[in-house]
DNA sequence: TTGTATGCGTTATCAG
DNA sequence: CTGATAACGCATACAA
């Protein structure tokens, strides 16, 4: 900075200005300046900026894996509403570990970011204190509760899975299974479906859980155990993915969805529409979450107020041919 | 620092040690130290460290969307690879612009970033120019070069466009069509798809293209289109979303697959092994190339020598039944 | 509109 | 094994 200073003539204070304030400066200045960083190649360090002003201009996002296209699109979403703000982005992965939460949220901490985006409600140790004591806006997102650590934006899993088995009930099926991960938002969802189904006199699930992170693969594997062990008339699974493995193991089986078996997904992913049958799933807005996420970061950093610190972006039944 | 310090009973620059090289202090002092920390909650700047070593321990990727598990892939393999070293990772999403993507590279260069992972092979105006001046490693990935800006970790996506042509043509299909994106390695595989196609003799590949990001839903427009201009005997699609969506277009209309069409996929994602019938395609390691990138830039970090410039993942034919 | 003085929170270097 | 001193590259506060 004070090479470029040099050669264009002015106080290194001139280039800061040049850099963060341009609307500050005479056109003439700002030309030279310009022209100097330029000429010079000058790459300004933020890191340096950060330090000396303590505003970092990042924003990290901790999911269990971006591998999951569920996660991927929030993260997606996040991405998209920042950089116009040119904040950067800082990512990382759990692995659904509760331990790996709480060193990344640490070092996270340790980079100042001046945001941080979590996965889920539940979290790891002093992962709650930590995050309030460093004073920074925290969105948690994929769930819902009354007590955020300072906001969320989600939807209700547990709410989510009454509504599947709900809609399930209601269109006369009667006995229910179940796939799905087991990462404390599938165990809501798993949870409210079976509360449903119990109330309704539908009996008891049966239910085949598959480690996180799951694929369709794992749904065939789920499926046959789930076969083995009854008849079941109505599945729900906790993910697309798995409901898309589902109905291929189906296919292979020669088993009618919806005619023998009916299939429900969960997120409504891209394949859920062009899937044949076409799979009726729970809509919920993953790259919305990130997205509101950010906004909800962004506004709380801008003006220091929040507008809404719970917000629920809601579920939806998609119904299409598979149940 | 200055506060651990003196509860501590130490110096400053004792803290510092106690973080960084832990090893060279007595029994007694880091004890001393670290309950110090503990009891005061104290978060070390890493800013401020980075900007006194010159390390920011940080590591950027670049990718045209992490929406799409090929990419999210890549980025998990990296995180991976990253994660033990206590490197944190920046993301930036190009959308598929080549514009956005020079403007990540200024920034994740202003941050410091001490290695770039990039996305093919193809870039922006200044983007190897102001990489090659900043002197840090740099990985590109998902294409393959003779002349990286510093080193290569993929697979030439010209030769697996001519790979799938031969295999469709060694199979005794004659008419062919291909549904791919527009970027530059769908155009690449395309390319060497026609090639081969050309030279034997099997006339003019049909050619549907979709804009990049595509999905399943896109290719059953895609295969409407082609199928309204010819009777393709078999499609090669550019990736297997594309693949899936093709088949599932097929199932609606009533087309046997490959009985009346076969169908190629690419990228050999988890949906690959499971759909109905089972994808032919061809497998790229997305994963394990954000990973061996990991791999090289800590190694070039930490030893100052590259290994292998070029390293060519390669590619190969999985051979299921859809083709 | 531009400049001067100062400090942000660490680590490198050299000494003891 | 521990400490004193001087950067690192900027932005804030205030002055002109």
């Amino acid at each position: 900075m004070e090479d470029v200073a040099r050669a264009a003539g002015v106080a290194p204070i001139t280039v800061s200005r040049a850099l963060n304030t341009p609307e500050k400066l005479s056109a003439e200045t700002l030309r030279a300046v310009r022209a100097a960083i330029d000429k010079l190649g000058y790459v300004p360090n933020l890191n340096a900026g950060s330090l000396a002003s303590s505003r970092s201009r990042t924003i990290a996002i901790i999911v269990p894996t971006v591998s999951h296209s569920i996660f991927s699109n929030t993260v997606d979403g996040l991405a998209q509403a920042i950089a116009p703000q040119r904040y950067q982005l800082l990512l990382g992965q759990t692995r659904y570990r509760a331990d790996e939460e709480a060193a990344l949220v640490k070092a996270f901490l340790g980079r100042r970011v001046e945001g941080m985006v979590l996965t889920g409600v539940k979290h790891g140790r002093g992962v709650r204190s930590g995050l309030l004591r460093a004073g920074i806006p925290v969105v948690e997102t994929w769930d819902l509760t009354e007590r955020p650590i300072h906001m969320v934006a989600g939807f209700s899993n547990h709410a989510a899975g009454q509504e599947a088995a709900r809609y399930l009930a209601g269109r006369g099926y009667s006995s229910l299974a179940y796939i799905g991960g087991t990462d404390d938002r599938s165990s809501a969802r798993l949870q409210g479906f079976c509360e449903v189904a119990r109330a309704g006199g539908l009996g008891e699930v049966a239910v085949a859980l598959v480690p996180s992170p799951s694929g369709p693969a794992e749904a065939g594997a789920a499926l046959a155990d789930l076969l083995s062990r009854g008849t079941p008339r109505a599945l729900f699974c906790s993910n697309d993915m798995l409901a898309a493995g589902a109905i291929f193991e189906c296919a292979r089986r020669g088993i009618a969805v919806p005619g023998q078996l009916a299939v429900m997904g969960f997120a409504d992913l891209p394949i859920a529409v062009s899937i044949e049958p076409g799979l009726t799933t729970m809509q919920v807005r993953s790259t919305e979450m990130g997205h509101r996420a950010g906004e909800m970061l962004l506004r709380q950093l801008s003006t220091g107020s929040v507008s809404k610190r719970i917000v629920d972006l809601g579920f939806s039944v998609v119904q299409r041919a598979s149940a």
